[in-house]
DNA sequence: AGCACA
């Protein structure tokens, strides 16, 4: 007898085992590739793929040794090797005699994704970034992020097992875009199984939680004390609790501001309740109100440094207000409260504020994504340039997230515009495929 | 291209 324990790791020749190892495959191999590699040789009645850290590993189980010799034997003599997508897969028996299967949840396809950031930064990944990544397949209900010992990981809600397993099968194993991130922040790669989970409970929109079905869930408390963790933004900077409430003020007011120009241009991303404007260090600012922290975040990163109008002029500078609900106490040149309707309008430009069909604009209002439903007469001054002008959605060329969480943005119209040469391919063939997804820097590195 | 528990 020759000693057992001298044996190498990996002989050539295992002992037959009715479960078969499967290495060099493609690391999107799906269970049912397995099965139909399998199924010529007899019936397979386990699986397990996705195997080992790169994936690319598999088993399979027949019902008899004997199919499993069949196709070792098939192969070892075969002038075709095995093929899945056409990568050559290379078989042996395995050294046990069947899969364990754990199939825990992760392999259970659900609505629920459970999405591992991997990288040195991968907590800098802010939820709006996964919120943009994840809105190519479909509409996101909810995002929780979290810190456990597997790292940085976020909880992704979508409507249905199909939207979640595109999305999954695009990105698993991918690394977040470049240019969603901040330029210091090293690769973020995702990796991806399913949760156990189908509707995630979202107490509050804060920075780590979302949930875009809700628009009017009110802000974490937390978020707004200024509680460390939630206010540290990409840079380690603090960032202002974000609010419903915007304070602009205006750089370089080469043109009067009015309040309709305001009002016109900040409702693009969905209904301005109230604005009040007022004088501030030698400046003018102004405070709108929306109905909702999304449409103001989307404002936000829309509007934030760019001008009303074209050269330069009037800039916009904005941040979040520590308001929530501004108290307007008459209507007039400076201040408006667009929820009342019959509020009587002093000292203001009648010949435009009447014409505005404003009594409908109030939190349940529905807006229909075209920017000016109630399109106010042209201001007295020049025009706004023409990316804010009436009838253009202001969201185009040089701002590449804007609309992302726009609540009021119909999922089917959103996907194109959430991610701007990304992933639009990816979306509508269904069947993605890495050579379709540029942005995204391979789950293999080599 | 080389054996699974997440």
């Amino acid at each position: 007898m020759a000693s057992v324990s001298s044996q190498p790791q990996f002989r050539y020749t295992q002992p037959p085992s009715k479960v078969l190892h499967l290495r060099n495959l493609p690391w999107e191999c799906t269970e049912e590739e397995l099965i139909e590699l399998g199924k010529p040789f007899g019936k397979v009645v386990n699986t397990k793929c996705n195997v080992g850290a790169n994936r690319n590993q598999a088993f399979i189980e027949f019902a008899d040794l004997n199919q499993a010799i069949a196709m070792i034997s098939y192969y070892a003599s075969s002038s075709e090797p095995a093929q899945v997508r056409g990568k050559t897969v290379y078989l042996q028996y395995s050294n046990r005699q069947e899969i364990v299967n754990n199939k825990t949840t992760a392999d259970v396809a659900g609505n629920v994704l459970l999405v591992t950031i991997e990288g040195e930064d991968a907590r800098l990944v802010s939820i709006d970034v996964l919120h943009l990544v994840f809105s190519a397949f479909g509409f996101v209900h909810k995002i929780t992020t979290f810190e456990k010992t597997a790292g940085f990981q976020a909880l992704v809600q979508f409507s249905d097992t199909e939207t979640a397993s595109s999305a999954k099968n695009a990105l698993d194993g991918r690394s977040i875009p470049r240019y969603l991130l901040p330029e210091h922040v090293g690769p973020c790669t995702l990796r991806i199984t399913y949760s156990a989970h189908t509707d995630l409970s979202v107490k509050f929109q804060s920075h780590r939680s979302r949930d875009y079905t809700n628009p009017y869930l009110p802000v974490a408390p937390s978020a707004i004390d200024g509680n460390g963790q939630l206010t540290v933004g990409l840079d380690g900077k603090k960032l202002e609790p974000e609010s419903n409430v915007l304070l602009a003020s205006i750089e370089n007011m080469q043109y009067a501001v009015t309040l309709d120009v305001l009002h016109m241009v900040f409702s693009a991303f969905g209904p301005v309740q109230k604005i009040a404007m007022f004088d501030k260090n030698g400046g003018v600012q102004a405070l709108i109100q929306y109905p909702d922290v999304q449409t103001a975040v989307v404002a936000k990163e829309a509007l934030e440094g760019h001008c009303i109008y074209d050269g330069g002029f009037c800039k916009l500078h904005i941040s979040y207000s520590r308001h929530t609900d501004l108290s307007i106490k008459v209507n007039n040149d400076r201040s408006r409260d667009y929820t009342i309707p019959n509020n009587p309008v002093v000292n203001s430009q009648p010949s435009i504020l009447g014409q505005q069909p404003v009594s409908g604009m109030g939190p349940t209002v529905q807006y229909n994504g075209a920017p000016f439903t109630t399109t106010p007469e042209q201001p007295a001054m020049p025009q706004p340039s023409a990316g804010w002008g009436p009838g253009v959605p202001p969201m185009h060329q040089s701002m590449p997230m804007q609309m992302h969480n726009n609540p009021y943005m119909p999922p089917g119209t959103m996907l194109p515009q959430v991610a701007p040469g990304m992933m639009q391919s990816s979306i509508h063939s269904g069947m993605p495929q890495s050579s379709m997804l540029p942005p995204y820097g391979s789950g293999q590195m080599r």
